[in-house]
DNA sequence: TTATATTTAGAATTATTGTTTCATTTTGTT
DNA sequence: AACAAAATGAAACAATAATTCTAAATATAA
């Protein structure tokens, strides 16, 4: 053990925990993780609440404080403490530091609070639109389908490639159009009146989408929509529709809200199938 | 005393404070000034060591806790440190009630709320979390390379391909590794000291993505990663790397701030490029 | 001024909490 | 498979800390 240095403050026992974690006991290196994970239930708690929260015995916290070379808990936890002593105090320098730099220098972090901000003005405006009836009927349209074709291009292939995922995991049979080049029509042509279509296309269209999507409602088969506007060439065909309106930053616009809708519709349609 | 409201937050506990400060006795009102002048040190510190510093008795404390309708100081203290948690507390407690409520309503649309609030839960976090220092330079060894791999499978895939989408229509040239199935190995033995790999893979790491990271790294090309702990496999081979923890609900993890990291990203780098 | 009520300080008590010990289990090596 | 070493769990122990109690001090009212 040595002496080394030990870390009076969080930045520097977080390194230390991290590199030391992997050649731990088994019981140990549970604890770094989970200190790590819940620094603030470390700052607050007492050594019998966190070994029970952390699933190990009160001794294995003492020996993972020495372990790191603290002399006993009590000395490890200090360090936590001083995290939350100084977030607070740093929360006012860093909107400081913030409105100082905004106008010239440390231009990323200001591209990422607009993203940020764009992604929760997004979300909360989706939660006060979205009707809960055009929701559930939905879920239980997808429910019964036989086959759920995916259907996204350009920036809503990301949408429809995690949908595609979740429903793999969730065993729930799915096929994802247009991820391998030009078979998109030939695939979507298999899709019948037992299947359900869902696309997702928003300004400007990606025309594939739409021709897609208009022939297999032509087929009978039912489609439902994603999309961004009453006036989307996606409504007109689809049984079903949902509206998104994602808030845009620099020309690019955020997908946080079609991603929670997304995620919905997977993970109800999965608990709707389960509970028939 | 009766059974007023015992105040169970902080702004609340200091309206309370502040009202009864002055018709309280002398050394009570000596403890209400100092709780407010020190609500650290009221959160962190013991009877005798905050006793000490007000220069007020152990028990003067307990009676001041009493005087507000608390049983006793323990329970007083609970308010000053839920301060410093606050943030992080409601919003576990939203999505825990959240959960609580989907096991037996289990309508979509609280699904959904839940899918919502985990997502501004990340946001929040990653706020809060994100060094803008990394992120700087992040952008400027990007911004230099050559070519930008992408490496991303399954959830991690959405996050990668959008940014190959994004990148793609800013003119930037990039290699989303993956995509097609089993060649990924050989397009990345391509990539050169000239160019940057950006790995991302949350738990459980998909085993490929560490592979192709660490032969990339082993061959000189710089790694940047994203994922989701120190702990992560991606990190010891990376020359700089992004931690964020997404909330979960459902067992799905939300990537809003995952995603609101790329975006930063891949507009940084664009933007960057432009400048110079 | 005197009597009464309130407040306070300091010690005593009770409770909680961190640490250590030791038997048991697990792990790695011969 | 047997042994040694390391790690772990459970409980006992020691310390620390919160609370209560009592006597003294202070303020208040008659």
């Amino acid at each position: 053990m040595s002496t080394a240095e030990i870390p009076r403050d969080f930045p520097a026992l977080k390194a230390l925990i991290a590199s030391r974690a992997a050649d731990l006991p088994k019981r140990l290196s549970q604890v770094a993780q989970y200190s790590l994970q819940h620094p603030d239930e470390m700052a607050f708690g007492t050594v019998a609440s966190i070994a029970d929260e952390a699933l190990v015995q009160p001794s294995t916290l003492v020996r993972f404080a020495q372990a790191l070379g603290f002399q006993g808990f009590t000395e490890l936890q200090e360090v936590f403490r001083s995290r939350l002593r100084e977030r607070v105090l740093s929360y006012d320098e860093r909107l400081a530091h913030l409105r100082s730099q905004s106008v010239s220098a440390n231009k990323a972090s200001v591209i990422f609070a607009g993203f940020a901000e764009s992604a929760e003005k997004s979300l909360k405006e989706l939660r006060v639109r979205l009707d809960g009836e055009t929701l559930e009927k939905a879920v239980e349209l997808l429910a019964e389908a036989d086959t759920i074709f995916l259907v996204g291009l350009r920036r809503s292939f990301p949408i429809s490639s995690y949908m595609s995922y979740a429903f793999g995991k969730l065993a729930i049979k799915n096929q994802l159009i247009g991820a391998t080049g030009g078979l998109a029509a030939e695939d979507v042509s298999f899709a019948t009146k037992q299947d359900v279509m869902l696309a997702i296309s928003f300004t400007p269209y990606a025309s594939e989408t739409i021709k897609l999507a208009q022939s297999a409602a032509a087929r009978g088969v039912p489609v439902i929509s994603i999309t961004d506007s009453a006036f989307s060439p996606l409504v007109p065909m689809a049984k079903l529709w949902f509206e998104v309106t994602e808030a845009q930053f620099e020309g690019f616009r955020s997908m946080s809200a079609t991603l929670a809708l997304a995620m919905t519709l997977t993970v109800a349609v999965a608990e709707r199938r389960n509970n028939t």
